[in-house]
DNA sequence: TTGCTCCTCACGTCACGTGAGGTGGC
DNA sequence: TTGCTCCTCACGTCACGTGAGGTGGC
């Protein structure tokens, strides 16, 4: 698949797969007659599970640590990623508390 | 105040305050006999408020339109802010589900 | 002169967004 | 030559972080 077909059935942009390629978490697996960049099967796996990650708050230097990483590796990351997120819903919490507090001093 | 002891007792970092300066957001009230900036009180509360405005989710430019409007117009935002920060409690939520999806698949 | 604290730039960060300028085949 | 789609830079974004280089009074 070309780089277009890519970001349209993925959902991704251009520039987002130019940056993976760039922070070393994909390589395009060549060009067409037309110098178009193509994508592998196993690229585009590798892009949407990029995306997934990104979703779950882990940034591009800690994505590229756990791509290739062993299951065992991945499933703690998960775990404590899990932990985060979970701090952060309690954040929110407390803002949606003391953003109503606000509102009604108002 | 200089700029060190409102950075101290509000536990602001300086260039925070040049950035919110530069924003157009606060004024030093003045430089001491040293050359040292200086904030008066009206100044501190308004970095206080500035601050806060942050941890709700606010952007800067957002603030800059916020910090001297009517309350009525304040009262709004914060509504429209408390609805934002629930739909992020949602994703959250969802993502935690998503992740311990994950986890358990491995 | 050394040491300390402050000042004002100004580049770096992060993950792209948004063009700019150039190429290739119809 | 025009029009289209793609390419590869490269500056811009956001809210600061992190120095660099310079000043003033002990």
């Amino acid at each position: 698949m070309t780089l277009r077909e890519v970001c349209n059935t993925l959902g991704v942009t251009r520039r987002a797969v130019q940056g993976y390629e760039k922070a070393g978490l994909v390589v395009a697996s060549g060009k067409n007659e037309r110098g178009y960049l193509l994508y592998d099967g196993k690229t585009q796996a590798r892009i949407k599970t990029i995306k997934l990650y990104q979703r779950l708050g882990f940034k591009i230097i800690q994505i590229k640590d756990l791509i290739d990483a062993p299951k065992e590796v991945v499933k703690q990351a998960l775990e404590e990623q899990v932990d985060w997120l979970k701090c952060e819903r309690e954040s929110i919490e407390d803002l949606i508390a003391l953003a109503n507090e606000i509102i009604r001093s108002i």
